[in-house]
DNA sequence: GGTTACGGT
């Protein structure tokens, strides 16, 4: 994965053809078959851009002899960059960005037009061919920078229209000077309140714009997971097709890893569980069939240890599997059920209230799923997992945004491992009670 | 790898 705003700067640092990545809104967009332009600002002037100059500013008499934009709608000034995009960027920004759209830009090549002009480009990955360096950004404390750029600008726009720096005094006593200075330090001050002030307020309407995004799509807003900033969706097949997996040996023949230590964000639905009976999902460490190599500690103890062992398969929140392959099974284990849970494990076959509690807390994430999977059964011995929009499941169920996490288990006794299987699991994500 | 602050497909 590219590492996030690694070359990250504003369009005000651009040099040509240095590499950056750029947080920018769309103003305007246009394409033409195989490619695209955006024409994008961060609200940070740069001289080299073109002029884009406002018809209705009195004092923009004569344009100096550049050309004029006739039907630009803003912003105005040097503040706006084209960034021609190649393939495959332009067909995925042409299908997923409109303008207004706030957009992470990676690999950001910034170049001079023949006439003088401060452009960019961002051209295929010669190494990658399929990776789409335009994504369109959703976390607030990404977006949060961009927005106070933005309003300080708008701000600074309606001052110079109304002309409040041209009323300072040209000349002034020693005194008066002393009490503008006392007067600079107080707006100073002031300042430095409004912004904090700003900050918070930016950063509530963002969490809320999140939330609307999130209801709009779906999702269960009492699940909740980490990496706010982590705003690209994994689909299973990305997931369980992670081209990383495929590598190269020391002696350069290819490898296929077993699996990766990453995370991915995803919008998943629960479609079945396991173990069948919600009782068995906390074991004791003590039980030899649970745990075989159980030690002399574990089994003078054991009976007090338990330790919290289940299993959930899911789909993509946006497609009901066709295949086996487009599910993944995410295991629990003690730690990673803690997380998500957020109880601790014992003995549920004596505990009835908590054994309730879970009922509950897991009837928010997977609905009327475990209720359909018992009736089923009980019905006609039909058994899970169905295809989600299978009518005999009449399932309702919310999808829910998760961190996955995979990871590799040693398969094997001593040191040596002689196999691994490839795991996934949540990582960073909780239900909210 | 495409031409000029439009063109709006």
């Amino acid at each position: 994965m590219a590492a996030f705003g690694r070359r990250g700067c504003l369009i005000k640092d651009l040099q040509v053809d240095k590499f950056c990545d750029l947080v920018a809104e769309v103003v305007k967009t246009f394409y033409s078959h195989d490619t695209m332009d955006i024409y994008v600002t961060d609200y940070t002037e740069n001289k080299d851009l073109f002029l884009y100059t406002d018809p209705d500013d009195p004092d923009v008499t004569e344009n100096f002899g550049y050309p004029t934009a006739k039907n630009w709608r803003g912003p105005y000034g040097q503040i706006t960059i084209m960034v021609h995009l190649w393939e495959p960027h332009a067909s995925f920004t042409r299908l997923n960005i409109n303008e207004g759209d706030i957009v992470f830009l990676q690999n950001v090549r910034p170049k001079m037009s023949q006439d003088g002009k401060l452009e960019a480009a961002i051209h295929q990955d010669r190494q990658y061919p399929e990776k789409i360096c335009v994504m369109k950004c959703r976390d607030p404390r990404q977006l949060a920078g961009l927005q106070q750029r933005k309003l300080a600008w708008e701000e600074a726009q309606k001052h110079k229209k109304t002309g409040d720096d041209q009323n300072l005094p040209k000349k002034a006593s020693a005194k008066a000077s002393a009490k503008r200075k006392e007067k600079r330090e107080q707006q100073r001050l002031q300042k430095e309140l409004d912004q904090r002030e700003l900050e918070e307020k930016v950063q509530a309407s963002m969490q809320k714009q999140k939330q609307k995004e999130d209801t709009r799509a779906g999702l269960n807003l009492h699940v909740r997971a980490g990496f706010p900033d982590m705003n690209r969706i994994s689909t299973i097949q990305e997931i369980v097709r992670n081209p990383y997996r495929h590598t190269t040996s020391e002696e350069g023949l290819p490898v296929k890893l077993p699996f990766i230590n990453c995370k991915y964000k995803s919008h998943m639905r629960v479609v079945d569980m396991w173990p069948a009976t919600l009782s068995d999902f906390a074991q004791s460490k003590g039980d030899p069939k649970f745990n075989p190599n159980v030690s002399d500690k574990d089994r003078r103890d054991g009976s007090h240890r338990y330790e919290w062992n289940f299993a959930l398969l899911v789909e993509d929140a946006k497609s009901p599997a066709k295949s086996a392959d487009e599910r993944i099974t995410l295991t629990f284990g003690n730690l990673q059920a803690q997380n998500l849970l957020k109880m601790d494990a014992c003995n549920l076959k004596r505990d009835r209230t908590k054994l309730k509690e879970l009922e509950e807390k897991l009837f928010i994430l997977w609905g009327n799923l475990w209720e359909r999977k018992v009736a089923l059964w009980e019905e006609d011995r039909t058994k899970l997992p169905l295809p989600s929009d299978d009518p005999r499941l009449q399932l309702r169920n919310k999808p829910f945004e998760c961190v996955i996490e995979e990871y590799g288990e040693p398969v094997g006794r001593g040191g040596e491992p002689e196999y691994w299987i490839r795991r996934f699991s949540t990582f960073n994500t909780t239900i909210m009670g």
